[in-house]
DNA sequence: GGTCCACAGGAACGGATGGAGT
DNA sequence: ACTCCATCCGTTCCTGTGGACC
């Protein structure tokens, strides 16, 4: 049944873009420059997720190191690496220059590292910039002249709200590329051009794949994890071909595996607030801080549950609905507005 | 208006951690 | 083996603010 399952990971880059030709020229366009010995403005990438953003920036980026292969490409996802010193890290490792660079080594000293290793042109990918927490790397990274950057977000409002007066003055010029929702004839394209490649020929049909689409509403993350999901069951099964009922019960697997991931990932603590509004559906601060420390031994002080909280949401797992006073704290819901 | 309460989130502190240099 | 150093995590303390009630 699959004859290629590196076709269905989330970070596969294809070889050919099937739409998103735009937004592709628009990014080679603000990247030109590197060709010729200059220094591109920095160029961002918003929309919602699942519409092709990392895929397209490290897509457009290894056409340009086909034309210019001194380049140095690093990507850096700033939802795990989040602080300065990771951000530095990322760059300096995608240049190899990491070695012997440990946890106490002090941040200052990554940049300097980085500020030296200036013979060659890096352009730095920070996908999911708006997680990073202060922009001391953004700073960093903007300063160096042989650093170019391609920032990934999702809202360009709240990006540069999070920016502090200098980072905001000196990115206002970047290019920006937008990304649209797929609409479903798309998000089909897409789909059967990974299953020729990653499935035996016709164990799905286009009905099915229009069925994924449209349960993805846009999203081509969850489109493929759904078809992942789907032929990984077929195999189990021993079908010939993913039949409706494996396609169905592949279907809340997708959305459900995404969140499932980061739930396991959550310390003890944060697992039992987790749990409480889970149990709640929905719950004011005051309830529940009571709640857990009612079903915990030794309960963190309540500070430190806001910290968890916060944590929580910036992890995409519960929402803080209303911002002071009367807030209060429920799961995200699966649809994404 | 004023006062009080509940809560968010910043700042500063201190202990634990773990690699480096001795 | 031991000290130094920077970071991480949880804590305490504190400030700011919205809502309820007078």
């Amino acid at each position: 049944m699959i004859v290629d399952g590196r076709i269905l990971r989330e970070d596969f880059v294809p070889s050919e873009v099937v739409h998103r030709h735009d937004e592709v020229n628009l990014l080679s366009e603000t990247l030109e420059p590197l060709v010729s010995g200059g220094r591109p403005e920095p160029s961002f990438l918003f929309g919602p997720t699942g519409v092709g953003k990392t895929c397209i920036a490290r897509y457009t980026l290894g056409q340009l190191r086909e034309q210019v292969p001194k380049v140095r490409i690093a990507y850096v996802n700033c939802w795990q690496e989040y602080t300065r010193f990771r951000v530095l890290y990322g760059v300096l490792e995608a240049v190899d220059r990491a070695i012997d660079v440990h946890r106490t080594t002090p941040k200052d000293e990554l940049f300097q590292r980085l500020a030296g290793c200036d013979e060659q042109p890096i352009v730095v990918i920070l996908d999911e910039v708006d997680q990073l927490e202060g922009t001391a790397a953004l700073y960093d990274l903007h300063r160096l002249p042989h650093v170019s950057l391609v920032l990934i977000a999702n809202r360009e409002d709240e990006l540069f709200a999070s920016f502090d007066d200098r980072v905001r003055s000196r990115l206002r010029a970047g290019t920006r590329v937008r990304f649209d929702r797929y609409g479903t004839d798309e998000l089909v394209a897409i789909l059967r051009e990974r299953t020729a490649k990653a499935l035996e020929p016709n164990v799905v049909t286009d009905a099915q794949l229009e069925r994924i689409a449209d349960a993805a509403s846009g999203d081509a993350r969850v489109g493929i994890g759904v078809l992942r999901s789907a032929a990984r069951r077929a195999e189990r099964e021993r079908c010939e071909t993913i039949t409706d009922e494996v396609l169905e019960a592949a279907i809340p697997d997708a959305r459900t595996e995404i969140r499932q991931k980061t739930v396991d990932g959550l310390i003890e603590h944060q697992r039992v607030l987790y749990d409480v509004i889970a149990d709640a559906g929905e719950i004011e601060p005051g309830a529940l801080y009571e709640e857990y420390e009612r079903r915990v031994d030794a309960p963190k002080s309540n500070r430190t549950l806001r910290n968890y909280l916060t944590k929580m949401v910036h992890y995409d797992l519960i929402a803080a609905v209303g911002e002071r006073g009367g807030r209060t704290y429920r799961l995200v819901d699966g649809e994404d507005a």
